[in-house]
DNA sequence: GCCAGAAAAGCACGATCGTTCTATTGTCGA
DNA sequence: TCGACAATAGAACGATCGTGCTTTTCTGGC
């Protein structure tokens, strides 16, 4: 790895937290650069554009959400099982890695009204981790976990549901009371979906 | 009304319109002057600060919801119907009122992690809303339309999850089946708290 | 240890930001 | 109808934005 590479990697961790704090586009140059020593054009020009910097930056964070919760909850086991993982991890993400929580969360209402390469790019974001929650929630179908026609897509859009209702609990209301209600929505979630 | 006042209301009916789609922090005092035909400093004038105008917007956006949603809804019967029509009416105001869907959605996004007088502001509307679900829920609890165990503020927290949850498949992912989703949704959750 | 090329800094640009000050225009009661 | 005062416009400010151009510094293969 090139030392380019290696700055560019400390850029992108340190926009990655800014960015979690105050979005994509209160993410400024500027104040990139202080927060990393560097010079404004010196930091510029790994980017060569304020738009590449966040597709990059939001890159950054895909590649660490897929390796820190998707990746290692498919490798327990299927069903039931699985799909709380899933939703354990989330909330490792969503508490733990990043000062501002979720910055998926964050982008997807910044841009939601803004058309641009931003806004394509987390539509497929957040489409493939619906669908990555609607696949896991089809093994807890197909493993007899959950019933025969029970709607992974409708357990999808609640657990989503549920995690931006979580963000929003704790990060703006501060609700020390989140993390239970959450999981007793999840809970909820589960046992309409289950064979009774 | 003086002119002032008058003027005043369709600035911030501009206002409302404009920072829906882009935000509190987006919402400018050039483009807010362009887009009502006023001079900079004639628009500016009417609030003395940036801070001032976000303020007002919010207070603005405020009283619509209270008098289109809120208001209405408590003059309904009491019971699981008011808690119905709750949830309706917030669903019309999402999808009718602003370009951008629920302002308040976009704005606690954008501040939960930035403190000042519009985050404060912000958290106190949404610990007013979440006790009006609170509120709401509980007398479907007395009236005897859910189980008397059922927690308020657990039917509370799930509607709102489920309101932001709506908000995301609507205004990001622009999916068809995000009515049937939020709709199932809700009777889910109702279906929990039910007497069984 | 030299030297080509990469990486970073320095500096400046036009645009736009929020804000202030002064001048002009409009409103409305006496 | 005049005159006090509210409402709006004009012009400019310092700061910061994203970005380009040029120069300096660093890095790594020979």
């Amino acid at each position: 790895m090139t030392k380019g590479d290696e700055t560019r990697g400390a850029i992108l961790d340190e926009a990655l937290a800014l960015a979690s704090r105050v979005g994509f586009t209160g993410l400024t140059i500027g104040q990139l650069a202080e927060q990393t020593g560097m010079s404004k054009s010196g930091l510029f020009a790994h980017f060569r554009s304020k738009e590449q910097l966040q597709l990059q930056t939001l890159a950054h964070a895909r590649h660490r959400f897929i390796d820190t919760t998707v990746r290692p909850t498919l490798a327990t086991p299927r069903g039931e099982k699985r799909l709380r993982e899933l939703f354990e991890r989330w909330l490792a993400w969503e508490t733990e890695t990043l000062p501002g929580g979720c910055i998926f969360v964050t982008g997807s209402i910044e841009f939601d009204d803004q058309p641009g390469a931003m806004h394509d790019a987390l539509v497929a974001d957040q489409r493939d981790w619906l669908d990555t929650i609607a696949t896991v929630a089809e093994t807890a179908v197909t493993e007899g976990d959950l019933r025969p026609d029970a709607d992974p897509r409708q357990v999808a859009f609640e657990i989503q549901a549920l995690i931006l209702g979580f963000h929003h609990a704790t990060r703006l209301l501060d609700d020390e009371r989140a993390l239970d209600h959450a999981r007793n929505a999840f809970e909820a979630i589960l046992d309409h979906a289950r064979a009774h």
